[in-house]
DNA sequence: ATAAATATTTAGATCACCCTAAAAATATAT
DNA sequence: ATATATTTTTAGGGTGATCTAAATATTTAT
């Protein structure tokens, strides 16, 4: 089936909202993820029920259908497929190749998904640490926990982050904290949820209890 | 300036008119290039000529302003680059690129078309030969000959060809005739213009003159 | 030079996608 | 449990891009 552009990005949306809220996405969620009116949301939810994309049932928010699951994964595949191509080849640094992969996630060749990702050796993972879905749209599952859910004495590497904005990114470059990064907590205050942590056994650096749940740690 | 994809379209389809019919293209010509109406192109033209991106006048066809023939320019200029990507780097055939250059193209980022330059090593050719603009619109001139200009005992390089379709291409491939063949016109009828060639100094071919026509040789 | 053929524009619609304002349904708070 | 707040939908409209059919302008051929 050919979408629009408009409705795979309604699908992604819907698909990251459910997989987050782990529910059906509500009108006004999906409006807001993609800063539209609630108004033009329900416009569109009625067009992708007409296409079986959806189950929409008025005011009970919508889920995905097995075509819009389908949709949805490949379009989160070829997102971060290219965004490793950005990375890896053209050498973005990771804060600025969102935006670009959000346009070239809507490139329609099936043929040219299966030759990216060959020529980027089948990456597992995109620059920011998401798992790529294969061909099939199975994910890589990958046992990971957020820094802050870590204790004093815990050491673990950098391997995702959750937060992708440009602002998060620049920071986390002007701490020189990057994938791959070993992270040891040393101290956590409970009170606010900061933290001081070691990076690559060197520098020592606080951080706040936001940073904290957005840093995704495997442990050992 | 900032141009919807069908906007793009237009001004590449006028840049292409005016340049082969060295002309201003008509409002027919423009609909045939782009398999819509005329009526739909007249109204576009109304838009564009708003916009200031092209010189209009009703019935008298129409012609790039300054910023059009910019816009075309780059857009072009995306359009190889990525036809170079695909060949060189993920291996597609020259026959396969077109389709998907023709969606990669419209992708917006001053920045990725800088890196995918460098990322090719700055290629003066598109794999069909012909020649892409740089960051400043200007084309790189090549002294070329229609096969079918030359004379009995002539040699030259292929280095371009007119035709882009598919089948036209693929027919090149089956008498394994590719950009850098050396040809040799062993004889020529000047009856219907049909020629009797020698490839690489190897095998001997007949082709017709609509063939001849579209395969472009540097000589000597 | 006028009739016929062709090219172009206008008129009037449609479709996808978006909007605001108002109405209706659902959730919540006392 | 009812009033209030919030969420969602409907109503009505706008824009960009397309279409067909009809009207008009230009070109061509006799």
């Amino acid at each position: 089936m050919k979408l629009s552009t408009a409705e795979e990005n309604y699908l992604k949306a819907i698909f990251k909202i459910s997989e987050k809220a782990k529910k059906s996405a509500s009108t006004n969620a999906i409006a807001k993820h993609l800063s539209t009116s609630a108004a033009s949301v329900t416009d569109m939810l009625k067009r992708l029920a007409e296409k079986e994309l959806i189950n929409y049932e008025k005011y009970k928010g919508v889920t995905l259908k097995v075509e819009g699951i389908k949709q949805a994964t490949q379009l989160i595949r070829k997102h971060r497929l290219w965004e490793v191509f950005l990375v890896k080849k053209l050498r973005f640094s990771w804060d600025q190749v969102h935006e670009i992969a959000e346009q070239l996630e809507h490139i329609e060749s099936k043929e040219l998904i299966m030759r990216l990702d060959a020529f980027l050796d089948y990456p597992k993972f995109d620059p920011h640490g998401d798992p790529i879905p294969n061909a099939d749209g199975k994910f890589t599952i990958r046992s990971q926990t957020p820094l802050s859910d870590m204790h004093k004495g815990q050491t673990g590497m950098l391997v995702g982050v959750k937060e992708h904005t440009t602002e998060f990114l620049k920071y986390l470059n002007s701490l020189n904290v990057k994938l791959g990064t070993m992270i040891t907590v040393i101290d956590s205050v409970p009170y606010d949820g900061s933290m001081s942590i070691n990076l690559d056994s060197k520098n020592e650096i606080m951080i706040t209890a936001m940073v904290a749940q957005n840093l995704l740690i495997r442990k050992g």
